[in-house]
DNA sequence: CCCCCCCC
């Protein structure tokens, strides 16, 4: 039993056409080595036939030719192409012909087994196909128009010129090469691709100089790569290259990624020179070539790795204003929008746009919004999204499921409740989520206190009560809600409130505790305020404060039998300066009773951490 | 040639 080709397929495919997963067969095949010494970067070229056509312009990757399996492609093998494109040629005889590459492909009978040429083809050659048909013999005459010639359909853009087109140079009708096939070995290609995305334009400056710079990542059939611009070609092209539309582009400088900041999936990425010809192609017949995107419900996202990127397809909610800010490490200005975002799967995130995205962003009237290549962050316990320059986002896509989630909200999802994945947790539990846990030592010998100078350095610690001074420890405060402010006794029955500048006839009493608490590496001084000190204590302020008018020795006893307790402290650390002298004053945040679980999880963790 | 992706 003999599998059947499609007889003509290579025909309509060579003109330009459609053919839907043709059945060939491998009359030949070579490897052409990439001279990298990498494998994975050889090339193969095939030598195939319909039964009717044989094409002998025809590639594959590696990647695809190892599809077929261990054995490769036998001479004879049938195969069914199940994705290709073809990159026109223009030869120096002015005539087009096409080249094909596979991008997938499937074994259907070894080469071994079916041993022989089927039918009598011959080469296929555009010159014969479009010459009058010899009767009875030849192809059939069902192809499609000539391919028109691109040039007229070409605007704009080569080096250096006020725009205007220039018939010799540009880049449509020439050979165009997949994303795939470029590396720093070869210059001479053209790619048509797809702009997926493209970043603000940044400015920069340090000590080696100053100078500004965007990319855009680029897409085909075959593959993606990041093109970066710097200095005058990002004022040459930044306006003229826009997402989502498609472009020749020739003569960049190609490099190896570096993976550490471009997450796009290429070995390489490039640069613009002076040389870089862009060239919008207005005959888009890349259709085939959407983005593609990996939806993930934002449920699903309270799984994700803190740092990678998703893919999100949601209604915004709600949305707030631009704020603006100096980020605290670098003293630039930062603006920021953050953004509620929702989807079918009952949960809510958090968005946070910055720059250009922020400020040009519109959410009224709940917008769908779709999101590709969003990091995913935590803080405080939850998860939240932000963009990136990479990041593409497209509001009210015009896309069918735009329609489907926004009915999907209109009818429901605006009066649903939302599992909030941004919430954060440090409130429950012991917040120790983004805290290191550190013994009293590791406080002292990582010099916690003097890194993180503005806001302090926060830890958390099991420890143990050693002592409480329970002198001091006590104050009457400002009776008024949230004041907390230490009151002076007027002696005539009335307390001064200076904060407030108001005097009361009562006052509150509030805990300022000192104590001394250790683990079995060393001990710590620290404060605690009113909320804390109750849950050492396990009584209310204000029982402690009558306690100690009463009661003075009763007090230092109560004091006394706390000592061995044992708790989970969040603790401040911030070194200060007093008289002169460096001390480190920690202030306990937050109190917890030892949760078990929890406590012994870091602990096997950091069992596993020291055996690895 | 950047390489920051921020803040609570």
């Amino acid at each position: 039993m003999s599998e059947k080709l499609s007889s003509g397929a290579l025909e309509t495919i060579m003109r330009g056409g459609e053919y839907t997963e043709p059945v060939v067969q491998v009359l030949s095949i070579k490897k052409m080595n990439s001279g990298s010494g990498q494998p994975e970067k050889d090339r193969y070229r095939i030598y195939l036939s319909d039964g009717q056509y044989t094409v002998s312009h025809a590639m594959m990757t590696a990647q695809i030719y190892a599809k077929a399996g261990p054995k490769g492609l036998p001479r004879f093998s049938i195969i069914k192409i199940i994705r290709s494109m073809t990159s026109v040629i223009n030869n120096t005889d002015g005539r087009d012909s096409r080249v094909l590459l596979i991008l997938d492909l499937e074994l259907l009978k070894d080469g071994d087994e079916v041993g022989v040429k089927i039918g009598d083809p011959i080469p296929y050659s555009e010159a014969a196909s479009a010459r009058p048909k010899p009767s009875g013999t030849g192809p059939s005459t069902s192809v499609q128009a000539e391919v028109e010639p691109v040039a007229k359909r070409m605007k704009l853009a080569t080096n250096g010129t006020n725009g205007t087109y220039d018939g010799n140079t540009t880049l449509g009708g020439h050979i165009t090469h997949p994303i795939s096939s470029l590396s720093p070995y070869h210059n001479k290609w053209i790619i048509k691709v797809r702009v997926m995305s493209k970043s603000d334009i940044r400015k920069w400056e340090n000590a080696r100089g100053s100078g500004q710079l965007f990319s855009v990542d680029l897409c085909d059939e075959s593959g993606e790569i990041r093109l970066t611009a710097f200095g005058t070609t990002v004022d040459k092209y930044y306006d003229v290259i826009q997402v989502d539309k498609v472009y020749y582009i020739s003569k960049c400088q190609v490099k190896p990624a570096n993976k550490q900041f471009n997450t796009v999936k290429n070995d390489y990425e490039m640069t613009m020179t002076s040389d870089t010809i862009v060239e919008e192609c207005l005959d888009d017949d890349m259709k085939n070539l959407q983005i593609q995107y990996n939806f993930v419900d934002i449920a699903k996202i309270a799984e994700v790795e803190p740092n990678s990127t998703v893919d999100v397809f949601a209604i915004a909610k709600s949305y707030g204003e631009v704020n603006s800010f100096q980020a605290k490490t670098t003293g630039r200005e930062l603006k920021k929008r953050e953004v509620q975002l929702v989807d079918k799967s009952n949960a809510t995130i958090t968005l946070t746009l910055w720059g250009q995205q922020a400020e040009n962003f519109n959410g009224f009237d709940n917008p769908v919004v779709l999101l590709k290549g969003a990091r995913v962050t935590e803080f405080g316990g939850g998860k939240n999204l932000g963009t990136t320059s990479s990041t593409l986002m497209k509001v009210n896509p015009d896309m069918e499921e735009s329609f489907t989630l926004k009915g999907w909200f209109t009818s429901a999802g605006s009066s649903a409740l939302y599992n909030d994945l941004s919430a954060r947790t440090a409130g429950g539990g012991t917040g120790s989520y983004n805290t290191p846990w550190l013994t009293f030592k590791e406080v002292i010998d990582q010099q916690l206190g003097s890194i993180n100078t503005a806001s302090g350095d926060y830890y958390m610690v099991k420890a143990t009560v050693l002592l409480i001074r329970s002198e001091n420890s006590i104050y009457k405060a400002c009776p008024t809600d949230g004041c907390n402010k230490k009151v002076v006794d007027n002696n005539d029955g009335t307390y001064r409130c200076e904060k407030c500048q108001q005097d009361f006839q009562n006052y509150k009493f509030r805990l300022l505790c000192s104590m001394n608490v250790g683990d079995w590496s060393g001990n710590q001084w620290v404060s605690m305020f009113s909320d804390e000190a109750e849950k050492v204590i396990g009584m209310s302020a204000q029982e402690v404060g009558e306690l100690g008018e009463r009661d003075p020795d009763g007090l230092s006893k109560m004091m006394e039998s706390l000592n061995f307790k044992e708790f989970i402290l969040k603790c401040r650390a911030k070194m200060e300066t007093y008289n002169d002298e460096q001390r480190l004053k920690t202030v306990a945040v937050k109190v917890d009773p030892i949760n078990y679980k929890e406590y012994n999880a870091y602990l096997a963790k950091k069992i596993r951490d020291l055996i690895a």
